[in-house]
DNA sequence: ATAATTTTTTAGGTTTATCTAAATTTAATA
DNA sequence: TATTAAATTTAGATAAACCTAAAAAATTAT
């Protein structure tokens, strides 16, 4: 087992947020930015992980995370999401008190602690934002997505995808917040054309039409 | 609102309890032992603890906490017998798998998660094992004693002071591990003399006169 | 293709919490 | 009380994680 600092930890986890889950390499400078640090730091401590193997590093190439790294990464993201689910649910918090508990709770190290938490919030497989909770093998639950346009009246979800790149709708969607990764909230369907009123990111309404749902692919938690 | 490292957070702790809650002017080696650590270090972070005034301290007399100190220590005490609680209760762990996590969890800064965490256990006064939890303002419950004579058949409890100090009885108490602090449960009383067979610290069954419980005081939690 | 710009790395330095070894103060003992 | 022993402090060093400033590599623009 590596044991890891929770410098380490943090790194890694951005690592794994900026490579989007591990398909890109990370550029020193964005690590730097995302943990609001300079970038000779990150490349100090870029050197110490890939000495302890946890990430794949090749000067000026960027950075990545080894299969090691990727498991560490998968835990810590786990732990997070498994508190963020203790403290909004068991604990009353909202969503903009979470975060700066969550990621400091994430870093406790006792895996019969996740496990017996994971127990008591009865193994959830997603956070109430609809994020993925890894497996205690790391393993990812299944995401299943849907078209907006199939949504029920009241449903809600995250934005994964847009299935088409006409500019003109992906500029639309840009400027009502409807990014991907956006959390998404069906009102109301006007049955005469189809369209849907719904709510993004908690904030306000905005109509978006029959066409443009349907190529807008939304996760059902 | 001064700012404690977690390295600091554990000296306060361990000043705390070497000095009885304050009583005791703390040594220099005796926290060394309790932390693990070397003389020289111990005498390097008290020096910067009372430049924090968090500590008094003068060269060789020992250390004790200051006011600023005492509370942030309570503070410490309040946060791990509250964690304690919820992975007892909660999360059903066993005491011996409860203090490495506690110890860790009672340094994650968030007066709020405290509070959430208060009220979600029901703003207990005692953790499992009897020890007293300070409120938020770092007032410790009033603990309730009783002479081991006259408590219950099942009752528990925590031997809090012995009141006769013939050193017969002393002895006999230091053998079967009835010390201060120790935990106690009434397992039968024997009516024909009114001794009791009483559990220690969840180990072997053991007999008691009733002439010695006389002068036992227990807290009952 | 060369110059200019940006990104990344190296070199050298700081702070926190440690350490060892040596010096000093206090306590115990003869 | 003088000496020895124990406890404590000082001095100087180390490792982790950061920093600034300067050098080197990669990218972009002319």
């Amino acid at each position: 087992m590596i044991s890891l600092s929770l410098t380490e930890e943090n790194y890694l986890k951005a690592i794994y947020h900026l490579s989007d889950g591990g398909q890109n390499e990370v550029a020193t400078n964005a690590i730097a930015d995302h943990l609001e640090t300079k970038p000779a730091s990150v490349t100090d401590m870029i050197k110490k992980l890939a000495q302890k193997k946890v990430v794949n590093y090749q000067k000026y190439q960027g950075v990545n995370l080894s299969e090691v790294g990727m498991q560490a990464a998968l835990m810590i993201i786990r732990k997070h999401r498994l508190w963020e689910v203790f403290l909004l649910e068991k604990l009353n918090f909202s969503w903009d008190e979470v975060h700066d508990v969550a990621e400091q709770l994430e870093h406790i190290k006792s895996p019969l602690l996740i496990q017996r938490l994971d127990i008591f919030l009865g193994h959830p497989s997603f956070d109430p934002h609809g994020d993925p909770i890894p497996d205690e093998k790391g393993i990812m639950p299944e995401l299943t997505t849907v078209p907006l346009k199939l949504m029920e009246h009241g449903a809600k979800g995250k934005i994964v995808s847009v299935s088409d790149s006409s500019s003109a709708l992906l500029r639309y969607l840009e400027k009502i917040g409807a990014v991907i990764g956006a959390h998404i909230e069906v009102l109301e369907r006007e049955e005469f054309d189809g369209s849907l009123e719904v709510k993004i990111n908690h904030r306000d309404r905005v109509f978006i039409s029959e066409a443009a749902a349907h190529h807008i692919l939304v996760t059902t938690v």
